[in-house]
Parts: C-alpha cells; sequence; structure tokens
DNA sequence: CATAAAAATTGAACCGATTTAAGTTATTGT
DNA sequence: ACAATAACTTAAATCGGTTCAATTTTTATG
C-alpha cells in the first residue's frame, strides 16, 4: 500500500540506489537529478520505512529506557528529559517498568537488546542479585547509562549530587539558627541514603557541631516510615532535636504529622528539610523546604551521554560519572516566612 | 557479532527455513529435528532479529503512546497500564508528547507512523485545529484508540465516566447535608469539563434542588485559578455554598486555601470535592475527598482495544466507546471524619 | 578531436528474517 | 515390490532499504 523506495525510483526513471543517494543527500547525486527526485518523492508525500532502514543500517535509531515505575515522578520526570533529547535527535524512546523485580529486570533488558534499541538508560536496581547482565552489556559493548551507581559495574553513571544537597540542606538548617540536628535515613538498602548521610556529618563537621549516631533515625521511603521515626523523639526540648534532615519528602511529611500531633510546632520548634521536591511538597499547609532532584536535567544528561557513546561505538571513549547539582528550595518548614498562599507554588 | 539464522541453520545441518520453522511452531517440522534444533539455538543463546523479523511480517511490536507531557501523573499513570499490557503480549510502547502544541502532536503521529508501530493510543488535543492527520489515520485503516473524544473523528475512544463521576461526587455532597452546592468549572475548552457539569447538574434535578448559573464559576485548571474562585464567593453564611464540587483538585485546594483564609472552616462551613484524586489530596492537612480517574485502568483498556483492533485488521470491527467508572475517594474535606493521620493514605 | 580524468548512475549483493512451491524421503496399502 | 500418499525439508523469492564496485556519461585537457 505505502511508497517504496523502488515506486519512486521507477515514477523518476532512476534507479533505487539514486533515489537512496537522494534521501541520505549523498553527494554524488547530481544537483539535478537530487532535485527531479525530491520532487517527486514530496508530491507523493514518501519517506522510507523505517524498519528496512534500520535492517540495512544495523540501527533502529531507538533507545530504551528502563525504571522501577513509570507512574513515580521521579521516573516520569527522567523520562521527559529523555525524551526531550531523543526527539532533538530523531530518536524515539521505548520504556519499560520492572517493577522492583530483578528478574523483570533482566528480562527487559533482553527485550531490548532483541529489539535492537541503539543503546539502554537503566535505573537499575542495587545489591542483591547476580550482575551477569550488566557484565553481558559491557562485554558486547552495548552502549548503555545508568542514573546509580552499582559500585562492581563500571559504565557511565548520571546521578544527583546527594552528598552535596544534603550538605547543603544541612548547611542551611545550621544557618537558621539550628543546633542539634538529627537525619533519618532510607531504606537500608540505598546507597542514595548513604552519600546523603555522609553529607549531613561533612555539615556538621564543618561547623563543629558533634555527630552522634543518636541523631540517626532508620527510616525508610513511605509516609509511615517517617511517621514512626517521629514518634521516636523525645518531647522534652533540652533532649529534642531542632532540625530534622530527612531522606526524602514523603519521610518528613510523615515526620511533620507525627511532631505536630504531639505539640511541636514546624519550623519554631523543629525546622525540617527533605529531599526530592516531589510536587506535594509544595501544597502544604506549611511548605516543605526540601533538596530538588534535577530529574529532568538528569534524563536529558543521561539520554545525551548515552547518544554520543552510540556515536562513538567504536572508540573507547573512557566511563564518565556525571553529578547533576541539586537545588535547595527553600519554603516554610525551614527559612521561609508563611507566604501568601498562593505562592511559592510553580 | 551476533547469530543470525543461518548460523543456527549451519550448525544444526538443515535450512534456515527449517530453523525458522522451529522458532515459529510450525508443525511440519519433525519432532525430533524440532528438539535438536532448538537445543542448538538454546545452546548458543540465540533469538531472531526482531527487525528483520519486522520487515518480513510488516508488523513490529510496538505501539505508539502520544500524550501532552509524559511528567503528568495522570499521562503516567496511563502509560504504566498501556506497559502492562504490551508487557504481557510481548508489545513494546514507544512513548512521545506532544507539549500541548498542534504540529507536535502531528509531526509525533507520523513519526510512529514511519517507523511502522502496529498502532497509537493518542490523549488528543481538542478543539482548535484541522484534524487532517487522524483523517488520514482511518483512511489508511492504521489502528489507534483515542483517549479523549474528538466529536468529528469516528474512532475507538476510552476514557473517565466524568458524568456519572460528577453526578456521584454532588450526590455525596447532598448525602452529606449540602443544599447550596456549587461547581467551579475547568478550563474553557474541556469537554471534560461540560460533562461533569451535566453530571453536577442532574444531581441537582434529582434530588430537586435549584440549579442556577450563579452557582458556577469559570475556574481552570491550576491551584490559583481555583484560589481566585474561591475569592468570589460571598462571606455571608446565607449567600456562601455549603458545599463546592471542583473541576480538579489542584482547583479545589487553590478553593480551600482561599476560603481558610477568609474564616471558612473546611468540611463544617463548605464542604469540598475535587476531581483526579492527583497524589497530594491525600497528603494535605485536611485530606481532600475526591473523584478518582481510574487512570491505569484506562490505560490497560486502550491498550488491549487497541490490540484488539490490531489482531483484526482486517474484519471491520464497529468503533466502540468505552467509559470506565471512577470512584468516589472520600476523605476529609468532605464525609470522613478527621483519622488518624497516616490512614486514608494509599 | 582523442583521450584521460572526474562525475553520475546503476546492478547486484546484502541486512536477517518468513513463506511457499517444489523436491526429497519415509510410510502405507495392496 | 511398487505405486500412492504422507511427512519433511529446502531453495528461492520477498520485505524495503543501503552500499559499493563497475559502468556510463560528462567535463577537462593537450
Amino acid at each position: 500500500m505505502a511508497m517504496t523506495i523502488g515506486d519512486i525510483a521507477r515514477l523518476a526513471g532512476v534507479s533505487r540506489a539514486t533515489v537512496s543517494g537522494v534521501l541520505n543527500n549523498n553527494p554524488t547525486v547530481s544537483k539535478k537529478t537530487h532535485e527531479r527526485v525530491l520532487a517527486i518523492i514530496e508530491q507523493h508525500n514518501y519517506t522510507p520505512n523505517q524498519i528496512a532502514r534500520a535492517l540495512a543500517l544495523n540501527q533502529t535509531g531507538l533507545i530504551g529506557l528502563i525504571v522501577k515505575d513509570i507512574s513515580n515522578p521521579l521516573y516520569s520526570k527522567i523520562a521527559l528529559g529523555v525524551e526531550e533529547v531523543c526527539d532533538e535527535n530523531g530518536y524515539s524512546m521505548i520504556i519499560s517498568n520492572t517493577h522492583v523485580d530483578w528478574d523483570r529486570q533482566d528480562k527487559n533488558i533482553n527485550i531490548l537488546k532483541h529489539r535492537r534499541v541503539d543503546g539502554l538508560i537503566i535505573f537499575p536496581l542495587q545489591r542483591g542479585h547476580t550482575l551477569q547482565d550488566f557484565h553481558d552489556l559491557i562485554r558486547e559493548k552495548y552502549p548503555f547509562v545508568l542514573l546509580a551507581e552499582i559500585p562492581e559495574v563500571n559504565a557511565d553513571v548520571v546521578r544527583a549530587d546527594d552528598e552535596t544537597g544534603a550538605y547543603n540542606a544541612t548547611v542551611h538548617l545550621i544557618k537558621q539558627g539550628v543546633r542539634k540536628i538529627a537525619y533519618i535515613s532510607g531504606p537500608e538498602s540505598s546507597y542514595a541514603s548513604d552519600r546523603r548521610l555522609s553529607g549531613y556529618k561533612r555539615a556538621l563537621m564543618d561547623f563543629n557541631l558533634t555527630f552522634s549516631t543518636d541523631l540517626v533515625r532508620e527510616g525508610g521511603w513511605r509516609l509511615e516510615d517517617g511517621y514512626k521515626a517521629g514518634l521516636t523523639f523525645s518531647l522534652d526540648k533540652s533532649d529534642c532535636p531542632d532540625g530534622i534532615f530527612c531522606y526524602n519528602d514523603s519521610i518528613a511529611i510523615g515526620l511533620i504529622r507525627a511532631l505536630t500531633e504531639r505539640g511541636k510546632l514546624i519550623p519554631r520548634d523543629v525546622a525540617v528539610i527533605g529531599f526530592d521536591d516531589s510536587g506535594v511538597s509544595a501544597y502544604l499547609e506549611t511548605s516543605l523546604t526540601t533538596v530538588a532532584q534535577p530529574t529532568q536535567k538528569i534524563g536529558r544528561m543521561a539520554a545525551e551521554v548515552l547518544l554520543k557513546r552510540i556515536k562513538n561505538k567504536k572508540k573507547k571513549l573512557p566511563h564518565q560519572k556525571i553529578l547533576i547539582e541539586t537545588e535547595l528550595v527553600i519554603r516554610e518548614t525551614c527559612g521561609a516566612n508563611k507566604k501568601g498562599t498562593v505562592s511559592g507554588i510553580n
């Protein structure tokens, strides 16, 4: 039904090779023929079959994005950034979800490989499984970029600079006059939480505040985890921290509920900072100060690194680790005054 | 580098046709050969090149999803549903964003067509542009499903049942004892807002409450729009509505801010219901009662309808319009008592 | 004008699968 | 033992492009 390169060739009275030359701006095609053939192409609204092209060129113009769950705003914003760059470069993006399941991650990697995507961007699961598929990718020189580090896997990584983000957040707390600062951690398996802890510690050190393990509470990632952690703090004014840095916004929100219920006033009694800028933060009654992850930028950068690697597949570029700066968004739980109600929301 | 069907054929001492027969479970291949060839396939971990397969079969196993902005939770949850069904059926999903730009929508439709995706799921822009591309799709019998109606385009549609959702929300308000109910509308161009208005009106009629245009306020879709609308209500108790149904959650949140600032207590003075269950709703100080859009289900259903159409491309199935039921999520702004802080959150 | 050099074009092979008509081998019945 | 039939297997065409060596056409040069 659709026109083929042969149809155009016949109509133009040239060979298929010549039409192909016109399509790819091959300079060996004379200007005259080029124009004549192009006119016919446009007249019939012909565009080459990308599948046939992909087979001949051994490249699809497709890249795969593998995340845990595309409906999670963190990942969907990354996807937005990836898609932008794809769009700008004539690529398309295939998305698949692992649902935090190693088998599905492996399966998806392989499905996309067999679909011959030109490269992969993977937000990998961490710890607790064979890394065979990643090593396979490396051995096969299949271009891919990770959105979180796996120490045993030597590859390109693009991620947020957690350590500095945490450092800045903690310094901000300190500059607000806070002196006893707690950290509520993420899930045990999270490298990111470890890094945020480091940044927090470094800030304490730089300002001569003593660090104590008493100030670190086991958290998690859900609101309930933060709520529970909030219940563990003493209500005694001299004992309760006056500032708390949380692994993420959900933790912070749960924490604030627990503290508020028990009579604390935020930020007067306890200042709170979250992490992620999850979209909810701005809408809260007392809006949440938080460390924004530049997710869209991470997506963009990952795609750019990947495309560069795809285009230089033969060259042996060194692997790079790119840290994207976070941004401290100062709202009411630490630093900003109660504002007119609608402001502070983007 | 990767193995081809020819390599396997050589290793097994059969022809490529036989290997192909094995791969596709063609019953004319003898059991003995089948097993022998399969062993070699597995031994070498061979999988056929999907691109070559796509070219030969003229089907890619790809479907395209076109939305306004994948980072919007509404669309990313739809995407999740679509991807699930794709995954279950051996398809993959390509996503592209239109960013509310007709030209980009047209461009994306064409890019995906030329990539030979087997079908498209489109959340279309509405009103205000030529619908040529949709008519082209129909003329070419290209399978596609819309996620919002365009009156002039005769195609499969899967969407939420706004009218019934609005009806149920309004009835819920009435059953809470509310008697003077306002509606804050969506953007002017929204068919969905019109339908929600109809549902709201029908509920008023069914319960013998008088409808008045005074009760309908021009809204929009952002928090600010709701805030502004909130300022237009009289503070006089006898004049102010005691229940307000909003086009979406952002409107509701903005509205609540305006009312609260002006001394109204929610839900005691004014009960409020939003639409979407946007994820923020549950986290608010006074959690928001809202009409949940079954977005993931919409995605699943759309994908199922599309796959059915793809599989029956030659048959002339009639177009269907599928309405997915919404779900009223009762929280504190209307109907639920102030609960323990963490509950009511999923 | 003859000829070498440069430019333009083409035929055929190739990418890696599927499909079908035709050919080969095995099985069955008489 | 032999023809008829059934069961397998294969060679070749096809999908719609790209590429390159070979050929034809054009241009430049002595």
